[in-house]
DNA sequence: GTAACGATCCTC
DNA sequence: AGGATCGTTACA
């Protein structure tokens, strides 16, 4: 089986991260021993305490504490009341910064995309270096990309909605 | 305590 | 266009 990605994959900045994983695939290893891959389509980028669309733009909650990580992790929130996001924490400690995963191959949709793998908040801080359940490789199909706005971010105010932090698999 | 609201999705 | 559904957050 392919290599996990490395631990410096993780802590460069989110706006390279983001657009990196595109190709990538995310192994899933359920209760069973049952394993299913799946090719990462789409994704954006949340960016520091001064991105207002970030959640780590309030501040250091018992919610969003997990993104001042070094990256190399899951953080996992509900949204809505009933579905879980998948984000994976990027950049250095104390520097709060994370890529949603909004869509794989077989799946679009960030909330259809963690329902179909199983995901849920247990999932918060799980480590893709060591996690025996989630994981992601990288041998490298290089892939072409387009970038757009942001989705379901209205709150944000002009400046941030604008910045072209989503990333699609062409 | 209390209230408002969301990085969504499905059904009408 | 509207409802589901509840943790997180802000404020009193």
């Amino acid at each position: 089986m392919d290599q996990r990605l490395p631990k410096e994959f993780y802590t460069r900045d989110v706006l390279e991260v983001a657009p990196a994983l595109l190709g990538k695939k995310i192994i899933r290893k359920g209760a069973s021993g049952h394993i299913s891959v799946h090719v990462i389509s789409e994704t954006e980028a949340y960016r520091g305490t001064e991105d207002k669309a970030c959640h780590a733009s309030k501040g250091k909650t018992p919610r969003t504490k997990i993104m001042f990580e070094t990256g190399g992790i899951l953080y996992m929130y509900l949204i809505y009341g009933m579905y879980w996001m998948m984000n994976i924490v990027t950049g250095s400690r104390e520097e709060p910064q994370a890529v949603l995963i909004r869509g794989l191959m077989d799946v679009s949709g960030p909330g259809r995309l963690t329902r179909s793998l199983a995901l849920d908040g247990s999932f918060n801080g799980e480590d893709l270096q060591f996690s025996e359940r989630i994981w992601i490789t990288g041998d490298g199909d290089r892939v072409e990309y387009s970038t757009t706005p942001r989705v379901g971010i209205d709150y944000a105010g002009a400046h941030w909605k604008m910045k072209p932090w989503r990333y699609v698999i062409k």
